[in-house]
RNA sequence: GGGGCAGUAGGGUAGCCUGGUCCAUCCUAGAGCGUUUGGGACGCUUUGACGGCAGUUCGAAUCUGCCCUGCCCCA
């Protein structure tokens, strides 16, 4: 048993496994000389363009996609006073155009908030031009300071999906939150990842909204991962950039306004919601290499099955799946190694006997073989692509659900919150949440919580025992 | 923000305390040739490293300082 070929260090040391597989599985090289950024290799890549195809395919339904600046002028930056709190110590300045001072300092967005506004105080003229709906999926740059994580703090945030919505009332705004809300679902549901949705609280809001809510993952270790947010701007921003629009009644009217955000932290829950001690395991969906067919040479028939594995590959290329046939001069059982630490979700074997029996062997990331008749592969293969799609939700959502809890005592919520979500129930009131942070070292991810593993009934507050409703707690990332 | 530990081929490491024989060890990886192939092949040949700058010294991977980078713990 040679233990150090290659192989991952177990799941349960979820910190060497995260930092291992990025590796191994060839998603981000780590190497690059500039602290909390990274470079994506291109298996990562692929994972993160088949996944922003989704997301992309999701908001192109009633959004347009677009593309602003990087460059944001000090002085628009400067304009939103909450804002700009949120994250003056965090921006990146430009203040130099070759060896020249510039006039105008230029922050690098770390969002595009104050980029985009300026310009929908220009396009927004009358209610005619409502609502509007844009995206961009752009890098941004955030100075932390906190250790920074590949794909989960980045100094330069690589994939940053933002929406930015303009309407003519806030309660038309409300719905587009929901409606974002909705979408997230979807992504998340074709990435096979459960999240839990929740209303931050006060002071955990995007600075400038009138309320956020966001989308937590669940990882491993149990500590939770935020990897959506969805904020109602109200009117705020209006004001301060100046957006407004004409009524019917030709009255001049503030906009209300949304923006919500996904980043390559989708990638991460991504990979560390189905990963195993043997590697990726990725969704149909979004796996760059979907079909890995191994042909098992053998000298006096090499060309025979190579032949053979050569049509399968037309064959299953004409039907649309990505394939990749591995010749490559290794054993077998290094070649299935390999595609299992990629996270391929069928491998397909063909050798001299199933020539000779006019089969394929097929087993999935999971290890679940099966012989099929070549004649009927084809209705097969898509019904174990839809089986293995079907069988990796229920997986994590039974290991998300065992890691949420509801307590009722401080005690039991300290317990749970260090092994996943502690539902508790909370008065809303700040005090008590601080209570709740300082002693068990967790933080309040919100409240009006939507899970189907989470009740909505009233009860009384874990710390003051006032009237009160569920809210969860966890550590987080 | 505070504290601790570390940086040696592409990856993982030995050597450092006690400076010299280290043109730096081992595993892995890469390249070439050949034999192999149903769960991590084998043989031969070969490539490749002391984070950066300064200092101490006859002599530095080894000691000192600063910088850069990474990891861990605490706020």
């Amino acid at each position: 048993m040679q233990e150090d070929k290659g192989a991952l260090p177990p799941k349960e040391q979820f910190s060497e496994w995260y930092n291992d597989i990025l590796w191994q599985a060839e998603i981000m090289d780590v190497r690059y000389p500039v602290k909390g950024v990274y470079v994506w290799f291109p298996h990562g890549f692929a994972i993160r363009k088949a996944t922003y195809g989704i997301l992309r395919e999701l908001l192109d339904r009633d959004h347009e996609e677009t593309l602003f600046p990087l460059l944001i002028p000090e002085q628009e930056f400067m304009k939103e006073a909450e804002h700009i709190k949120g994250f003056e110590e965090e921006v990146y300045w430009v203040t130099h155009g070759g060896t020249t001072k510039l006039d105008v300092p230029l922050a690098l967005r770390p969002t595009s908030e104050t980029a985009i506004y300026p310009m929908y105080a220009l396009w927004v003229r009358s209610h005619a031009d409502l609502p509007i709906k844009l995206y961009q999926i752009v890098n941004t740059f955030r100075y932390e300071t906190k250790h920074t994580r590949p794909l989960i703090r980045l100094r330069e945030i690589t994939s940053f999906k933002e929406a930015h919505t303009v309407h003519a009332t806030w309660d038309e705004a409300e719905s587009q939150v929901k409606d974002a809300i909705a979408l997230y679902r979807i992504f998340y549901e074709m990435l096979c990842v459960p999240v839990i949705v929740s209303r931050r609280p006060e002071w955990d809001k995007f600075p400038g909204a009138d309320y956020t809510i966001a989308t937590d993952v669940i990882m491993p270790d149990g500590k939770t991962l935020q990897a959506g947010t969805v904020h109602h701007l109200g009117d705020h921003f209006s004001r301060t950039f100046d957006i407004t629009f004409e009524d019917a009644e030709g009255v001049q009217q503030y906009a209300y306004q949304t923006c919500y955000g996904i980043s390559e932290r989708c990638i991460a829950a991504l990979i560390s919601t189905h990963g195993d001690d043997k590697g990726l395991v990725l969704p149909p969906a979004v796996a760059p290499v979907q079909i890995a067919i191994v042909p098992i040479l053998m000298k006096n028939r090499d060309e025979e099955i190579r032949a053979e594995a050569d049509k399968l590959e037309k064959e299953l290329k004409e039907a649309g799946y990505r394939v990749k046939t591995d010749y490559r001069n290794l054993r077998p059982g290094a070649k299935y190694y390999h595609w299992e630490m990629r996270g391929v979700p069928l491998r397909v074997e063909i050798g001299p006997r199933d020539i000779d029996n006019g089969v394929v062997m097929t087993v999935t990331r999971f290890g679940e073989k099966m012989t099929v008749a070549r004649e009927a592969l084809f209705p097969q293969i898509q019904t174990i692509m839809e089986t293995f799609t079907t069988e990796m939700r229920s997986r994590a959502e039974q290991k998300a659900q065992q890691r949420i809890v509801a307590v009722t005592s401080i005690e039991e919520a300290r317990e749970a919150a260090n092994n996943g979500v502690a539902v508790i129930q909370w008065c809303g009131n700040q005090a008590c949440a601080t209570t709740l942070e300082t002693e068990l070292d967790v933080s309040v991810l919100g409240s009006d919580v939507q899970s189907k593993y989470i009740d909505a009934t009233a009860g009384t507050c874990i710390v003051c025992g006032k009237p009160a409703h569920p809210a969860i707690i966890a550590r987080t990332y």
